[in-house]
DNA sequence: GATGAATGAGTGTTCATTCAT
DNA sequence: CATGAATGAACACTCATTCAT
């Protein structure tokens, strides 16, 4: 599996080896912070040459947001499907929640750069990847909103509040998540009935 | 504790000055990053030369520390303080939560150092830091356990997750709150309000 | 002379693209100095692979020679025919110094970057190309003696220094001349008298 | 003189050393060329390391342009100077043309960078720069007119084209001008001699 | 107290060139 | 013919730190 590339199989090779590329950059970044990455430390990663790097990406800057932007896409592809079922809003918020903690296995560096790191990307590209944050808080606010009008939650929340409360908690996962001590999935059960009750009230 | 040689001694003068340094690298960290910011922004933003700097502090590494421990001091004292008080546990819990968010306001920069910088310290300070951490959050799981014990809370709570989701969701505040738009003291009674609604169930 | 190998042999096909790889090379050395262009520079004005220009040029450095050598050539062809001429000196060198401005509208990237770029090439093809640089002075040169023998110009002339001060003044042209807003002859015709004028005295 | 830097006196150090640095730039620049040379180059040129360098100019293009304007001040001021005289055109034609000489021999290297690198600069400063190219021009433009009122220069002079044919010879100078086989001074006025018949007819 | 001067190590990035395919 | 991939060397520049004054 390891050296395969020379095998006669060719199209694989080029986009699975930008691919990982890019996966140490989400490693390097997620464990030293954009600031503290230096791209000789993705390069060490690979095995590569630093200047090799720059056929992959073209800068550093751009390897930052190809990582958000998986890492948000992560988020929004999971809470898009969901939001568009037909079930009660206190279930479909549960469902969201569950959904939120997951890319955290997976993708948990991408994940972390996108949560931590997004901040230091140029205006530009920062607001290309606000933009995706944005979608998944405005899918959040429509199950709280959709519960408070059918007095599944409390009617004294605030919504926009509400939102924030929640997803502070579940991004902060990360931070202390251990796979070797907890199930992620009892984790995030727990979690979504901290929000449901706390919602519910 | 390293730098109160100082604080009985002379007057103001020395130690204003030196304050007005740490407040310096407080700001600048809390906006670039530990290792996104320069000594040169600290010097800039206190119109003095770069090297002069190093009359007050060792090195950037004991800047971040300093820093990193009044922010989690500002968190602890006021949680001690509220710890030893009789109260029940759910106003207790209110009480933890809406003192945790005050320093947001007037310590802003040292908490937002504390809560994304202090992991760049140095084993030996992160340690220090560390301790601090862990005491907060065992005041919250304290009042949590006992809690549970006094059925104020669901007992089906696992304590410690319930610790890391509040202070989650709670630490999470200085990172979307805007002055200008909310007062803090509503944000932090609405997200007590959510928290203990989350562990009652 | 080197690269005359292809050059009666098949069609046009093989040396038409050399041709235009050179054109490449010669208006981006022009446009950006030999040392401020890049062979990335060149192989985009050609839609083609950086790789890609080492089929037609063993090295940066070689391409250099091949435009200077053109540029030159440019010169010395002009050159050369009119010397043959059996004319008055007067008019031969108003001949040579209109003839010398040629170049500049019709080959402008070439003579530019023989001016000014020659002097990067390394000592073995700067000495080739240095020696078509004294070929044409050596044609002014000769002009002008002939000239003062004849009478026609004045004898207190220092023949290599007049050499020097016409050519200055019309190598300078391409810096300044811009196609749009004058005519090549126009100029050359004024710039001619100029230079008859100060020698007649 | 070379070592006096520890001596009691301190005022010029400080600025002495600045200059020096320039100094070295405009060697450099002059010699390969502004894409050609390091800032390495430079520094070693100082018997300084090259991280150094920083602490005298911002950024390598900002040490071209110093280099530059100290080029072109070397020539207006000159020319500035003799714009005021109250002399015959054709004879202050002369005093221009042979203080236009001038600078290349004290200030060789700026006068080169001057003229062959300021295209380098960015647009910002390179119009800086312009400005004083133009004044230069201008003040010769001004004493031929004046020659043509007077009826000292021919009435069929272009007087821009003029300009531009005396100050491209003028300008060439520097590039093959040998201290150590000739005299500047003799070079300057036999030049004078071709422009001013040139212009006369 | 504060600073001017300097530096070593490292930063992200560019570039001409090579070579298997 | 042409290219994708890679690289070593160099590049301008930044930085935390030091130290004599």
């Amino acid at each position: 599996m390891a050296h395969q590339e020379t095998t006669t199989a060719r199209p694989p090779t080029r986009q699975k080896k930008r691919d990982k590329v890019i996966d140490a950059a989400a490693r390097v970044f997620a464990e030293r912070g954009y600031h503290g990455a230096s791209t000789q430390d993705i390069a060490d990663l690979l095995g590569m040459r630093q200047a090799s790097l720059y056929y992959y990406f073209a800068s550093k800057e751009a390897a930052l947001e190809e990582v958000c932007a998986v890492g948000a896409t992560g988020f929004l592809e999971n809470a898009e499907d969901i939001a568009k079922r037909d079930i009660a809003p206190d279930v479909k918020l549960r469902a969201l929640c569950v959904a939120h903690t997951m890319p955290i296995e997976n993708r948990a560096d991408y994940v972390k750069t996108f949560l931590h790191e997004r901040k230091w990307l140029p205006t530009e590209s920062r607001r290309r990847v606000g933009r995706m944050s944005r979608r998944i808080e405005a899918i959040f606010e429509r199950v709280i909103r959709d519960g408070i009008r059918n007095k599944v939650f409390r009617n004294d929340l605030k919504p926009r509040l509400a939102v924030l409360g929640v997803l502070g908690m579940l991004n902060a996962v990360p931070e202390w998540f251990d796979t070797e001590k907890q199930s992620l999935s009892d984790v995030a059960e727990n979690l979504a009935d901290l929000a449901i009750a706390g919602l519910r009230g």
